[in-house]
DNA sequence: GTGAAAGCGCTAACAA
DNA sequence: TTGTTAGCGCTTTCAC
């Protein structure tokens, strides 16, 4: 074990006070130049750090952030998260914050892990991913004016007000939409998943703003299903095998962009013959775009939707420390932060 | 913020005094067993939590493990890792203790992340991962006593001795191995990375060991090269157009088996005619296996080796709590754990 | 079996 | 500008 250096012992070195070194270390203006630095100096030589514990226990906080760490669900989406948390850590650690993981399978059990951190670690803050409608988290949270920022909208119209950063998905469908509107596709298909989840309403609402304003009717263009790999396989033949014609299709995910991949390479359908944007007889493959830019996406050249992430967990370190250690001014509330998605073309569109 | 339960309140609440608390919840056997109930309801009435900050400024334990949480390197192999980092959080949860996260950029950054932490949160332990020949880590964690785990085994040979849980990748190649020496095949290949790394020989031996026993002389039958898919694909394209009838091919990782199956799919090699496993005329695609079973696996039916990731963080949280909390006895020491991966078949193989 | 006192390392308030 | 005092909430002596 490294021996324990405390402020006393920085304070004998450097011939002043304990106070004097703390206020050197803690208000910089307060103490005259010349002290601070043979402070500094002292706390170089005898490599001082100060103690967290002790430092929590007289001024209430701890420099944590805490965010709930998913088992990757369907595998191939679990990624996004992962990344998202590494920029989290990064971004906190900038900003003299460390990271503690806490698990919970599902919203109660998390606002149970809540009263459990609060209580024992006391973090400074919360981050929530996966907000979700009626989300009894942000709920409790807001009643306990413990500080959080989501990293996803609120999505509930009467949901309560918070600090949230988000990707814009409807901008990312349009995105995906307009790139295939130029490379000539008309009959542009979508896959995604059942009504009501904010995410998923979202990312098709821009794929059928954009088509309509290009002049194409998006109904019966549209599938749902659940997001696996096969539904999405299934739900792309029932579309191709419509008679509108569809030669290209955007996904909510990756995962149901890799089965629609499937279909749309699956003998009979994989070239359409006569069916190519431009009306003629060439042969073209079906166009797929996914969303997410997973490993698996770049694994087989499937173009999709990346997401800004380390940029979004930067933006809630900013967020989270502006109300922390910043005098948030009442009038003046920090800006909830909306991200563009980039899209990443590969072969398959 | 929530209201803060002391330990004073309890004791006020339950009619004792503040450390017959303490003792009612640290060491339950010295109070009476009336005096304990009543403690225990006072806690669960008031909602009471021991406060870490405190605990930690008298016991100088934090209940803190804290890991690297790296950047997903190549994509396909980083879910490896996040499901461990999921696995530990559960495992350290149950055992009484959280997650610290940090980030570093290369072994020296790490070590210098150790005294920040070791002299701000005080981490009861660290557990590390990616271990590897002259890791700097472990010999200063060893030189401060430092109690740790490492998930990987110590690859030099002049290593020291520590904890440490791993997979046995040697015991999975070889598996693979034996899984196609069933099914007919006899020039089995492998597609690893150059020698030098412990886990790539680790694997690789398995397979050689296991041909070798089989009767057939592995020589010729490797190639190495880096860990990425487009590698992958030119290196096995490199093996299966040599002459040696190679019908099937072992991999050090999914990415690597990914290029494989790429290669072995092109046209000209995806059917070997007359090269099938008996010797016959029948066509057979060549058969792949890849090492982890990442989604990107799963998502194109590949068939490959799956790490038991809970098991070995719950063996990692074991050995750490043995050590922290149990009275590890000096001529006994906790053992170091070595699991078996497990193949998972798909379509490739 | 239970209570009183001390102190872990730090910083907010006040005094010099 | 610097130093002194007090106390955050807890547990570890040591009396009772």
């Amino acid at each position: 074990m490294a021996e324990k250096v405390t402020i006393a012992d920085v304070a004998r070195r450097a011939g002043v006070s304990r106070q004097t070194v703390s206020n050197a270390l803690n208000s910089p203006g307060v103490v005259r130049e010349e002290t601070r630095q043979r402070v500094l100096r002292a706390v170089e030589e005898l490599g001082y750090r100060v103690n967290q514990a002790a430092r929590q226990m007289r001024t209430g906080r701890s420099r944590l952030i805490a965010i709930r760490i998913e088992p990757d669900r369907d595998g191939i989406n679990g990624s996004v998260l992962d990344r998202f948390l590494h920029g989290l850590t990064e971004s906190a650690a900038r900003s003299g914050y460390r990271v503690l993981l806490y698990t919970a399978d599902d919203d109660r059990a998390e606002v149970d892990t809540f009263e459990d951190l609060l209580g024992a670690y006391e973090p400074d803050a919360f981050v929530l991913t996966s907000t979700h409608h009626g989300d009894l988290r942000t709920a409790w949270l807001l009643d306990q004016k413990v500080p959080f920022v989501t990293f996803g909208r609120p999505w509930s119209s009467d949901s309560p007000k918070h600090l949230w950063v988000d990707v814009d998905g409807a901008a990312g469908t349009a995105a995906a939409t307009r790139h295939l509107l130029d490379a000539g596709h008309r009959a542009i298909g979508f896959l995604g998943w059942p009504p009501g989840s904010g995410v998923g309403d979202d990312r098709r609402e821009g794929w059928a703003r954009t088509l309509t304003a290009a002049g194409v009717d998006p109904t019966g263009l549209s599938r749902a299903t659940s997001d696996e790999v096969a539904d999405g396989e299934k739900a792309a033949y029932d579309l191709l095998r419509s008679d509108l014609g569809v030669t290209a299709l955007v996904c909510a995910s990756d995962s149901l962009a890799l089965g629609a991949l499937h279909a749309a390479r699956s003998p009979g359908l994989a070239w359409q013959p006569g069916r190519g944007p431009g009306g003629g007889a060439a042969e073209r493959p079906v166009a797929v775009i996914g969303f997410d830019d997973t490993p698996v996406a770049k694994a087989v050249g499937l173009t999709s939707l990346s997401q800004p992430l380390a940029q979004a967990a930067a933006h809630c370190v900013a967020l989270l420390t502006t109300l922390l250690d910043g005098q948030a001014k009442p009038g003046e509330p920090p800006a909830n932060v909306l991200l563009e998605p980039s899209l990443v073309v590969r072969q398959s569109a």
